[in-house]
DNA sequence: AAGTATCTGCTTTTT
DNA sequence: GCAGATACTT
């Protein structure tokens, strides 16, 4: 007790008094960096110990998987020595609707056996329906539809808000019909769902009531329409809510974020009380200056007094660079000195900046850590694993059953497909089934239904193996019987990848979890909502400089925080048009700027290649925004004509490009040192020319006679002399095995093989 | 059905 | 610079 006393006293008036506030709706009003994480910990700390709430009792809900983590550790730490601590649900919005359905979506005729599509898996779904539409199309339809999910609507609402025409409405309705019969459910549906679930069953939301009777929501300014109607469902008057937030830092607009959220919460909860944190603790004087001398530029927002009682600080750094290498070396120049690589981090604001500075790190062996990106889980081999662990759990997502049936190639192509799929109404939707269906009856070619035999009696067995609680086995034998192991080894051997490993990673992954359907499902959850976790080591046990998109960066801190790439087009990106588009890149950039508590620099490039081309922008307008006092500025800006003549700024934008243009085209002398016109030697023309391989009947079949003996010495162009080892017949196909004496093996289909019989015959 | 070659057009940001 | 769609060959 005397502990919570003590956690108590580390705050300061208005941040107890919203600790103490338990008894009306609470709206926090947090600056950046005002100790807002400190405020929801020490009020959990304090509804458990001093109020005598028990733990599991209270939810408090973010936005990201990282702040929930973060979260979690720091309430562990305050009331250590509880057992009951992890009873508390700290959950993202859509880890709390993946709990929630699982456990009551059969009410509402989900299985819980579901599994979450995200969204290139939500795509091939709607292309699924519309086969005569181009992924392309439907690809920004298949936007509007989670846009629209994320606002609450469904197809039956007045989508007139969303200017969309019939047939949207018609592919919306189409899409929700197939996922209801694949049994699956999308994002959006984490939080549709879960209020249909709260709409419809009473006594299933008297549960909730009597079951959590205090919510946090931290990051209010980014919940959307959808989150908002939740949380209303959730609580009941005497469900004691608070909400933590600031407009300034809503950075989700595009995602469906409403700051009105957050500036309307007084108005819906007609009780609420305000409490406004405006100190700020983390920051230098300087560095704030910096970040209000911008955020003031927005209009729609609400006027604070951040303010800080740190000291002033060294000032920030402003530096101008050539292009995105010497971004990364000015960068890797500064911490190589002090080697304070912890306490550094890089900010960008697209997940693709981060290989210009993984390219230098590794070459000055810096160590990094790459937050948040994709990396292990976009992998094609590791998709295609997890697609048939997720057939596994769900027999009916067509989904992944289109992306496994026919990988690696088994006959069955698009028409076999097709013919397998006009099964479904017979088979209820069970893909098995159809496949049961389809090699019983007439109208698979004798190839197609080897195959498609071969695929169902994978599966009845390995159904068989997670029925006896061998999971891991169990996926080490998807992986191996579906040919994938094979496949993907060909693929190592011929270029230089490592995607073997990686599936092994994926199988090793699995085995920690529970050797039951209940941990493949948990595990295949896990990494639906938080694929980041997978294939890595602990980010937070790695030293290394930090590479963070700035939206990933919400609730983080570091001593010293560079930003880079502060160019138009680049940030505030380019497809920032209207000025609620500039505002939201503004609050993104205040974001980005008042993670930094000691050091700040920014950092505006020249030039920059972009999807393979370098483009000349100018320097972010965020950065004309600043008063040139605040900054110690390094290199030369842009436009700037030393003559005192007409520089860039002279020009309108259109002429600019025009001109930059011009010289983008003009043959460039300077380039730098790693610049894409040093000349490699292998030229890519040259070189994918020599790789290619057109199937062309090398060895002419004689009747009866195989085309090559176990046992026939042979020499290949790409893998050296080798010996045949094996010798089968797949259909009409002759198939042979050769063991080459570099050591690898590798199955020809000996007509088309580009083998050199040697030796007698 | 399967494998290649070639062309096109584009990526923010996250659950 | 890369993925996806298209056209073509075996």
């Amino acid at each position: 007790m005397a502990e919570l006393q003590e956690l108590m006293n580390q705050l300061n008036e208005a941040q107890r008094e919203a600790v103490l506030e338990n008894s009306h709706p609470l709206l926090v009003l947090a600056g950046a960096g005002s100790g807002k994480t400190r405020v929801i910990t020490t009020k959990i700390a304090y509804a458990i110990e001093q109020l005598g709430i028990p733990p599991y009792k209270i939810l408090a809900v973010t936005f990201t998987n990282k702040a929930a983590n973060e979260m979690k550790e720091r309430v562990k730490e305050m009331l250590e020595g509880r057992a009951d601590v992890n009873e508390c649900s700290i959950r993202t919005f859509h880890s709390f609707g993946a709990w929630f359905l699982r456990r009551f979506g059969s009410e509402i005729g989900l299985d819980s056996n579901f599994t979450i599509y995200d969204d290139d898996d939500s795509l091939n779904l709607l292309a699924s329906c519309f086969p005569n539409y181009k992924k392309r199309e439907l690809a920004p339809i298949m936007k509007k539809i989670s846009y629209a999910k994320d606002r609450g609507l469904t197809y039956t609402d007045n989508l007139q808000s969303l200017k969309v025409d019939s047939t949207f409405k018609r592919m919306f309705e189409a899409y929700e019909r197939k996922l209801h019969q694949v049994g699956n459910v999308d994002f959006a549906d984490l939080i549709g769902r879960s209020i249909e679930l709260l709409e419809t069953k009473s006594e299933i939301q008297q549960w909730v009531h009597r079951r959590f009777s205090m919510i946090l929501v931290d990051e209010y300014q980014d919940s959307n329409a959808a989150q908002f109607k939740l949380l209303h469902r959730l609580v009941e008057p005497g469900t004691f809510i608070c909400v933590v937030g600031d407009d300034d830092q809503s950075i989700y607009r595009f995602r469906g974020a409403e700051v009105q959220n957050i500036l309307s919460f007084p108005n819906q909860y007609p009780m609420a009380r305000t409490v406004k944190l405006e100190q700020n603790y983390r920051s230098t004087q300087n560095i704030l200056e910096i970040a209000n001398s911008v955020i003031k530029n927005n209009k729609g927002r609400h006027e604070k007094q951040l303010w800080t009682a740190n000291r002033k600080g060294g000032k920030p750094h402003l530096f101008y660079v050539q292009d995105e290498q010497d971004e990364a070396l000015r960068i890797a120049t500064i911490v190589k000195k002090d080697r304070r690589f912890n306490e550094s981090a890089i900010l960008y604001r697209t997940n693709a900046q981060s290989v210009a500075f993984e390219t230098m790190f590794k070459r000055s062996g810096i160590p990094y850590k790459v937050v948040g990106a994709l990396q292990f889980y976009e992998r094609e081999e590791v998709k295609d694993a997890l697609a048939l662990l997720f057939l596994l759990t769900n027999t009916k997502d067509e989904v992944n059953f289109k992306r496994m049936i026919n990988k690696p190639t088994r006959g069955i192509g698009p028409g076999s497909q097709d013919t397998i799929l006009t099964y479904g109404a017979e088979a209820e939707g069970n893909l098995l089934a159809m496949l049961r269906f389809s090699t019983e009856k007439s109208g698979l070619s004798v190839k197609a239904r080897e195959g498609a035999k071969h695929f169902l009696r994978m599966y009845e067995h390995a159904l068989k193996m997670l029925q006896e609680g061998e999971l891991v086995d169990c996926a080490y034998f998807l992986i191996r019987e579906s040919g994938l192991l094979d496949h993907y080894r060909k693929l190592d051997q011929q270029n230089t990848t490592s995607k073997v490993e990686n599936l092994e990673a994926l199988v090793n992954a699995l085995s920690s979890y529970e050797s039951s359907l209940e941990g493949l499902l948990l595990f295949l959850e896990q990494l639906s909502l938080d694929p980041t976790t997978l294939g890595r080591e602990d980010p937070r046990d790695k030293d290394g400089v930090t590479l963070i998109t700035m939206h990933n960066t919400k609730g983080l801190e570091f001593d010293r925080v560079f930003v880079a790439g502060l160019e138009d087009e680049l940030f505030p990106g380019r497809s920032a048009e209207s000025d609620e588009d500039t505002e939201e890149e503004r609050r993104i950039f205040y974001v980005a700027v008042t993670r930094a508590r000691d050091e700040l620099y920014l950092l505006s490039a020249r030039a920059r290649k972009i999807w393979g081309k370098t483009s000349y922008n100018h320097p972010s307008r965020f950065l004309d925004e600043i008063d040139p006092s605040l900054l110690t500025v390094q290199g030369i800006r842009p436009g700037t004509d030393l003559l005192g003549g007409f520089g860039y700024q002279g020009l309108s934008s259109l002429q600019e490009k025009r001109k930059r243009h011009e010289a983008t085209s003009s043959p460039r002398s300077s380039s730098s040192s790693w610049g894409a016109s040093g000349a490699p030697i292998i030229q890519k023309g040259f070189g994918s020319k020599a790789k290619t391989f057109t199937m062309k009947t090398v060895h002419e079949a004689k009747e009866g006679e195989p085309l090559f003996p176990v046992g026939q010495r042979v020499y290949s162009d790409s893998y050296g002399e080798g010996e045949v080892v094996t010798l089968r017949m797949s259909g009409e196909r002759e198939v042979i095995e050769v063991k080459f004496f570099n050591g690898k093996k590798t199955t020809f289909i000996s007509k088309f093989a580009q083998l050199e019989k040697i030796g007698g015959e």
